[in-house]
DNA sequence: TGTACATCAGTGAACGCGCGTTCACTGATGTAC
DNA sequence: TGTACATCAGTGAACGCGCGTTCACTGATGTAC
């Protein structure tokens, strides 16, 4: 049954938002298209009208929620961002998480157009936190672009590992309140490089 | 045929290298047994007379590779592991690199069991850092295991993210060279908390 | 020490299953007149 | 505006393939006597 270019359109758009999630949930291997279009309310068959591949899809949907954070980040400071990153809420919310922390690692081993998606959305987070970090900052800042890498290194991985040790684990905690106070010491206004 | 218990034990632990180098490489589910017991020169029918699944193929090589890496940097002190570890060398050589940058983000996804193993070459990584870091501090540093646990996650986090992007990406490289100033700044006796 | 036999690491083919992808079909939409 | 027909989003079954796992078999090792 044919239906209106509009909402062809939706469901497309639908099916994207879907898989974007699913992934960050399960990582790219752990999610087929049966079950991707099943929970997106499709049958399977429906896949390939919209897309040409599954690879296809993975970079449109990378595409997608990792430009989908950066609009959500929109208005909020460099020490906001960070604490609202650096937490068990996002620790634990993979499935409308952060792009990076989620899936980075699949990245890397997949195809160079895949990678050239997360590079553009790690360089789109740099420029965007770094525009933040010099409004906020006294002093003109010097090396604003060198801090926000830094930080975000440091935000993404505590992410990372706090996510590989099992749930109920105290390290799993420590890693994530650590790196949170770590990274709002050296983030905000007074509290650059002074001592925790 | 069969063999010596002595070889057999020998054949076994080459199973494991074997399999903790292929996974490093192209993660947990881009390896399979077949192609993992033909690369360790055997036929894949013999893969469970020594292990009971690949599950547990997976927490043996794990723990094995956590372990490996920690005796490499034995001696080594924190501005040498870091240097060495925040580079394009660790960057490419993903099949002798450290684990968990190559394996978090899937070790996540899997079991408890495996997680638990991650989260314990966590902890030993940690304390192994923090000794050394003790050692090396000219004031008698208090916040010692804070101060590693921050410097591991940037370090984690660089790797992670450059790998993420294509080979040629000048952002790899940026993410790389900034951390690794970042981190040796803040880590070397006489530049703690000094700017870049 | 020598002999007969049980063990079991390794072989290679086979199993069921889920994957990504293809395809004939449906029927409401969109279009040509 | 009304009618006839082409389009094509969505359906559901099927395809080949590679996966993890199983199994009957081999034959040198290790053991009992």
């Amino acid at each position: 049954m044919k239906i209106t270019k509009a909402q062809s359109l939706a469901n497309r758009a639908h099916i994207v938002e879907t898989a974007s999630e699913l992934f960050r949930e399960r990582g790219y291997d752990g999610v087929g298209i049966a079950e991707l279009m099943t929970t997106a309310g499709f049958t399977q068959g429906g896949f390939y009208k919209h897309f040409g591949s599954k690879a296809d899809l993975m970079a449109e949907a990378a595409e997608y929620s990792l430009q989908k954070s950066l609009n959500g980040a929109a208005g909020l400071d460099i020490p906001t961002l960070f604490q609202v990153y650096v937490s068990k809420n996002h620790r634990n919310g993979r499935r409308d998480g952060c792009t990076m922390a989620a899936l980075c690692g699949d990245a890397s081993r997949h195809s160079d157009e895949l990678k050239s998606i997360f590079a553009g959305g790690i360089e789109n987070t740099l420029s965007a936190l770094e525009q933040v970090h010099k409004k906020s900052q006294d002093p003109h800042r010097q090396n604003a672009r060198a801090e926000v890498i830094s930080l975000l290194a440091q935000a993404v991985g505590a992410i990372i590992l706090s996510r590989a040790c099992p749930d109920d684990s105290s390290l799993a905690d420590e890693v994530l309140e650590v790196c949170r106070a770590q990274i709002l010491a050296s983030c905000s206004p007074s509290g650059e490089h002074t001592s925790v």
